[in-house]
DNA sequence: TGAACCATTATTGTTAACAATTAACATTTA
DNA sequence: TAAATGTTAATTGTTAACAATAATGGTTCA
């Protein structure tokens, strides 16, 4: 099995630091990003972040021009979620079906070290906080299933719809419902029915 | 309009020329690609290799360990195609949906112009050309819906399964029949029956 | 013999300087 | 004043040197 790589490369670090705040909302839609400014940010030279900056553009989460540099890109206009969550339930639907019979116990500590800091943020209302847990959790679901190119078009789908995220959550009165409702989830897995599984996830994502 | 960006970087122009030597088969499966010598090869220096390589990473034609470089992908029979034909089905359809009522006869000359040329490319047997045009007429009917992030999808998608349409063109023995076989596209929105094309793309997408 | 160890080489990862391009702004001109 | 032009500063694109890591090959020792 693929060991999980221990040591990564500058630029997959800030890959994840930059997306985390950029899916969150902590960096606004539009905001221009500049090489220098990063590489001080993250104390290294431009050669990483330019790396980085690279693997977000395909990702859609930032645009470039030629010698213009990068910028935040703009989610999607909410009434493509509507064409998205039939892409994502496919998307999930299909990693699960992949690793669903390799399950180990690692998996679902994963998992639920993911949702007990999603918890903590439900609990303190942090909604920006509440996204990225959302998103690394479905991440993880689908990266999980071990191909590269699942998880490159599950990334491009989602980045798009970030704010669909987000706004669905602002609806909760109660935010704790959102990391109740990513627990059947885990549960139908330890159980074992995968097409409990498949159900649950199909129901989840709207 | 987008216009088609005049000057590009030499990053860029390295990746469509190894891309290609890959694809056509110049450079063989599980070679393994160094740095310096793409770099003495295109007579650049290693940042503009490295950004290509990554490219090529992101698409999948290539492979990379961290410190170990890059090696050309075995194209692996792609069980992955069974999941993006549902996707491809799904975004497909929902773009022509979008753009059903506002046809007009620009549209259709378009199409036509790429069919022609994918026909005279299955005249001559030229697999490159068939598959550059097909995702060509493909790509203009997801970009007619008029959604940057429609458009957007689709190509992450489309630019990790590239490998997958020249596979499927080469089984064809009469390479003319993949032309005929875009013409009832055409065909059902000339008639204007939404569901007649619907119906006809799915059953095209396979 | 052959398995483990060390030194050497080859290769990738990172950095910093330099070149080319774009953006900003003052100046000129109609 | 407003448009056009030229100049400067800011920013990205590219390169080449340096550092860190992995592959190679030979030597020793059981």
């Amino acid at each position: 099995m693929n060991e999980p790589q221990l040591v990564r490369g500058l630029g997959e670090q800030i890959v994840e630091r930059l997306r985390e705040d950029i899916l969150s909302g902590r960096i606004a839609e539009g905001e221009r990003l500049r090489e220098v400014d990063l590489a001080k940010r993250f104390s290294v030279s431009r050669g990483p972040i330019r790396e980085a900056l690279q693997q977000l553009a395909w990702e859609g989460v930032v645009e470039t021009d030629r010698n213009k540099g990068a910028l935040v890109s703009t989610s999607a206009p909410n009434e493509i979620s509507e064409l998205i969550i039939p892409l994502r339930c496919t998307i999930e639907k299909y990693a699960i079906r992949l690793f669903f019979d390799q399950l180990t116990e690692e998996d679902f500590l994963t998992w639920e070290t993911i949702l007990s800091k999603m918890k903590q943020a439900c609990e303190s209302k942090d909604f920006a906080l509440i996204s990225e847990h959302d998103i690394a959790f479905h991440r993880s679901l689908v990266k999980r299933a071990n191909s590269p190119d699942l998880l490159a078009i599950w990334s491009a789908m989602v980045s798009r719809i970030r704010r669909h995220f987000r706004e669905s959550h602002l609806r909760y009165q109660n935010p704790v419902q959102i990391y109740e409702e990513h627990l059947p989830i885990i549960e139908a897995l330890r159980e074992g029915s995968l097409s409990d599984a498949l159900q649950i996830i199909e129901d989840h994502i709207e």
